[in-house]
DNA sequence: ATGGCTTCATAAAACTTTCATAAGCGTGTT
DNA sequence: AACACGCTTATGAAAGTTTTATGAAGCCAT
């Protein structure tokens, strides 16, 4: 069972390290952003299993941050805890509107803490870093993807394409959907590309015997899917 | 199992040698500091297990040293015991604010002492000092690295990467992370000189037949892995 | 002076994207 | 059924881009 990862957005050095080192001694793994951006960028990284996420930031704000986590698809149920000073109470709601999962008034004691972590993480266990479809197998921590045990080496790309197929197995996407999931966002991209990066998946994924874990449907797009007995 | 290893930073000769001398008898290794500079210092030489810190130092304070201590990501989460005079109460609250992990009021006796510290440790039982990946052994002690009995030079720097990369096998950092945790704090480094330092850990690691255990993950980072199997 | 850290320039890989072309599929027609 | 057309996907390869590895020089501190 891995650690769980959480993810701490706190401008403030002195409360951001109470609270990190706090969350460490429970026996979390606890990472720290210092501003909406570095947080986005970090998530992009390594996906948390819980955000704790200041109001106030400078550049992005908190809500900003929580806005577009919960647009984007693989991010869009990360638990979040929003933290706020006092004063700033209406905008709880508004938070909670957002889609905070809670949130916490400052100051706030660290029992307190721990126990709104402990009480979302039980809501929302966090999810097995590992992926897994048929016999592939993605380590989405050291970044590694096997079939069948052999170790696969994928290109940034593929790896992308892959892991997002993986979140969503036997559902089928656009070429538009893919780009718009798997790549860097606003890169406009030729939509054939698309074909060039499957192809390349699959010459990775199927070695000779095994059959094709990628299905094309026709005028739609791709899916991981199981494939059809056939001989 | 090691001795149990305890840095006694206290500025008075008299309840020093009081201190270090009781504890010495129930059988923990014990230095001793007498002030700020000297306590970083010998932090900074040998990692102990728990540190008794006295509020009033000469020099650097007591808290400073324990925020500085805290900033440390390798120190992060070093247990530490306060001692402050009668009379500084209110500052041990800001005490367990700024990290610390309990307080003692002086005058205190050979008996709450011992139990405090047993309690402490209890509660953060010491890590292991030596740590393990492969063929590679850390003696974090002894400050010494040896691949397959083969003892390794490594610079400082090339240290506390290795020591934080065998601290998170099978991991995947990014440029970033190991220059947050591998670095002194606050060196605005360019990212590319990670590149550098992991290329001398490589030409220092790996002799010609062994295998490469630095893993480069394009566009994310570097992890220490277990190489593939591969003539 | 030596050792170690950082930076820079350049070489070398690795990866993306695009394009041209071949192959495949579905549908309607004969 | 068989065929052919139009549209969609697969493939191979080249060009372009990005990222990493390397060698070497400068700098700082001991």
């Amino acid at each position: 069972m891995q650690k769980t990862d959480l993810l701490v957005v706190e401008d403030d050095p002195a409360l951001a390290r109470l609270i990190c080192y706090n969350l460490e001694k429970q026996g979390y793994t606890v990472r720290h952003a210092s501003d909406g951006e570095e947080a986005l960028e970090q998530v992009r990284q390594r996906h948390p299993d819980l955000i704790l996420l200041d109001w106030m930031l400078p550049g992005i704000s908190g809500i900003e941050v929580c806005r577009r986590l919960r647009e984007q698809n693989r991010t869009a149920a990360l638990p979040i805890i929003m933290l706020s000073a006092r004063g700033e109470e209406a905008d709880s709601i508004r938070g909670l509107d957002i889609g905070a999962d809670d949130y916490l008034i400052k100051p706030f004691g660290m029992d307190t803490l721990f126990a709104r972590v402990k009480a979302i993480l039980r809501r929302a266990p966090p999810a097995d870093k590992t992926l897994r479809f048929e016999d592939l197998v993605m380590d989405r921590v050291g970044h590694k993807v096997e079939r069948n045990g052999r170790l696969l080496s994928l290109g940034p790309t593929e790896y992308r394409l892959l892991e997002f197929l993986m979140l969503h197995p036997a559902t089928v996407f656009s070429r538009e959907e893919l780009l718009k999931h798997a790549w860097e966002r606003s890169s406009c991209v030729e939509l054939r590309t698309v074909d060039v990066h499957i192809r390349r998946l699959r010459q990775t994924l199927n070695e000779a015997t095994e059959p094709d874990l990628i299905r094309t449907v026709r005028a739609r797009g791709y899916a991981l899917d199981k494939p059809l007995e056939q001989d």
